[in-house]
RNA sequence: UGAGCUAUGGUGUAAUGGUAGCACUACAGAUUUUGGUUCUGUCUGUCCAGGUUCGAAUCCUGGUAGCUCAACCA
């Protein structure tokens, strides 16, 4: 029945990078294409690198190319291997290969050679001036700027100055190549922009080999080059580079790669600048760059959010030129998505209440038939405890509850998942009036798989008592209590914007079954960590923090929930 | 105020001169041993004003709004 069916305008939906790379190929422009990948190592990579590598990658495996990692390494000063390290980690951990490794400094050298290529073509030259003065002459967004008194030295005086540049002759910040454009441009980038700026400190890879570093834009472009990328993808702010990006290339007649800017990621409820995280980090408001309320991929994949869920997310966000917020629902839908085919089932009780069973006998004990995960037959089963003594979440019972309320009530009946229709007959309290223990009465005809099944309205979870492991859970809720974190009011710090009940932790009772999982998982190790449904509560993973004496779980989302919205209005 | 980029439901994203579609969200109903899942349905959209055309989200003109750019950061 597979039948042909041709592709039709509106079934084609490419991005518009897919579109100019399917006109650049079928026009023979490229035999293939190479994108690249292109961090600074100097941070953590969070969910907006996750979509720029999901893009480049994405493209360069959907027609038929190759992407490189190239480590943007120009400014000593900021960056560190540890960086470059969680780098590779993370992108590997998304489940992307480059096909080679790179660093910008593997081409330091034949930038200063290029840049004396420049200088004897007259194109660029040493500026002596200070940085302040460098700044005012570079006029503002409506007045042209003016020319440096160094601009028209000669030939030979920049090439031997840059050349003492390099040979460190000079300190940081007394001299640096720029490239003559013109100073009147429109486009402030091209005002004479600079090249090369001294800075005597020690590099990750290079060490002390050089004391002249080169500026992103006569880097970036010259290295996409070397590489012979076809399509060189970045963010929107960019834009205004891509004149400077294709003036080197001109100029030095080298490789046209080509830039292309797509908008930024961004999601509701949190921030994605670099300086905002490392901020919240250091004045201590999240524990670490892996913290699960962090939008780091890191703290992504502690939470427990799969590459394959961030990959179905970056998907689903689309590539466009527009700025855009994202609601923090799509992203729990994909790994909502995904966890309720794969999820066994297990039971947890968050806020525990002691549930007396009067007429089941103290010694007694039998196992109910649980199904792994109903969404999936071949999951299997699985034997669920049950005894005289349970407990069952808190705010299940109610004593004088609402219309709407399915659960368990004084004098009414509710299910235990898997087990036994109980009633409620009496409750008990404590002095200051908080339930201490309900005393309920079972109903042994009611047992899953004997004799009629009977329905009532609600169905809960539990736990044997005698059975039940404790565990410390971890809950997160979003960061921030303002959903655009982009467009606060000015006079107002992001920080006054934190959610204070962003992370509550919880000691709880979870099965023995889940215990076992979440003990089997190796700490640190994503890929030996079981994701989980503890039923009616949520997505749940093993922390790093899980011992064989305690385990830990982090809730990755909650179920969708119907309930306390009928509730609330 | 100069230059560049962008404008399609609440949020994203398609429609490439020919029926404004899809996803998320929200809401309603059906099913349900998870107030989950699944299924069905509903609401809501082309920034504005002109023009070209048989026909405009799409092309043209003029506005308006948002974003980016004045680091020896990337």
């Amino acid at each position: 029945m597979n039948e042909e069916v041709p592709k039709t305008n509106s079934e084609r939906q490419l991005n518009f990078l897919e579109e100019i790379i399917q006109e650049d190929l079928s026009q023979g422009k490229y035999k293939s294409i190479i994108t690249r990948f292109p961090p600074e190592p100097n941070g953590y990579l969070h969910i907006g690198h996750a979509k720029s590598i999901c893009l480049n990658f994405g493209l360069a495996q959907k027609f038929g190319g190759k992407t490189n990692l190239r480590f943007d390494d120009t400014n000593p000063i900021k960056e560190e291997t540890e960086y470059v390290d969680s780098i590779k980690e993370d992108i590997h951990w998304l489940g992307f290969r480059w096909a080679g490794e790179f660093y910008a400094s593997d081409y330091f050298e034949q930038l200063y050679f290029w840049a004396h290529d420049l200088i004897a073509k007259g194109l660029a030259y040493v500026d002596d001036q200070t940085q302040e003065e460098i700044r005012r002459g570079r006029g503002t967004i409506t007045t042209p700027g003016t020319e440096s008194p160094y601009r028209n030295r000669s030939i030979e005086e920049n090439a031997d100055l840059f050349t003492r540049m390099k040979n460190g002759e000079f300190p940081d910040g007394s001299r640096v190549l720029r490239a003559k454009i013109d100073m009147a441009h429109p486009n402030m980038l091209m005002r004479d922009p600079l090249m090369y700026r001294i800075i005597h400190t020690d590099h990750h890879r290079t060490g002390n080999t050089w004391c002249i570093y080169p500026m992103y834009d006569y880097a970036h472009g010259q290295c996409d080059s070397i590489e012979n990328i076809t399509h060189s993808i970045c963010t929107l702010e960019f834009d205004v580079h891509r004149p400077l990006y294709d003036w080197f290339i001109e100029k030095l007649g080298i490789f046209p790669s080509h830039q292309y800017e797509f908008a930024r990621l961004n999601i509701t409820h949190t921030v994605m600048s670099k300086r905002k995280l490392l901020e919240l980090l250091r004045v201590g408001l999240v524990k670490g760059w892996d913290d699960p309320r962090m939008p780091t991929i890191c703290g992504l994949r502690r939470r427990g959010y799969t590459p394959s869920s961030i990959r179905l997310f970056a998907e689903k966000v689309g590539v466009a030129k527009r700025d855009n917020v994202i609601d923090l629902s799509l992203m729990e839908w994909c790994i909502r998505e995904e966890s309720n085919k794969k999820a066994p089932r297990f039971m947890a009780v968050l806020d525990p209440v002691k549930v007396v069973i009067t007429n089941y006998s103290a010694d007694g004990e039998e196992y109910m038939k649980a199904p792994l995960n109903p969404e999936d037959p071949n999951a299997g089963e699985r034997n669920v405890p049950f005894s005289r003594e349970i407990f069952i979440e808190r705010n299940d019972f109610m004593e004088d509850p609402p219309k709407k309320f399915f659960r368990l009530r004084l004098g009414g009946e509710v299910r235990l998942k898997y087990g036994y229709i109980i009633r409620c007959d009496k409750v008990i309290k404590d002095e200051k009036d908080r339930i201490t223990e309900l005393h309920c009465s079972y109903d042994p005809a009611s047992k899953p798989g004997t004799g009629e099944w009977r329905s009532v309205k609600g169905t809960i979870h539990w736990l044997s008592a005698r059975h039940a492991v404790k565990s410390e859970i971890r809950l997160f809720d979003r960061l921030f209590t303002e959903p655009y974190m982009g467009s606060i009011p000015e006079d107002k710090d992001y920080k006054d914007y934190l959610n204070s009940e962003s992370l509550s932790v919880v000691q709880g009772l979870i099965d023995r079954d889940a215990a076992d999982t979440a003990c089997k998982t190796v700490a640190g190790r994503d890929e030996t960590r079981t994701r989980i449904q503890f039923e009616r509560l949520g997505y749940f993973v093993p922390d790093y923090d899980t011992t064989p004496e305690k385990p830990v779980f982090n809730r990755i989302c909650t179920l969708k929930d119907s309930f306390s919205k009928t509730m609330k209005s």
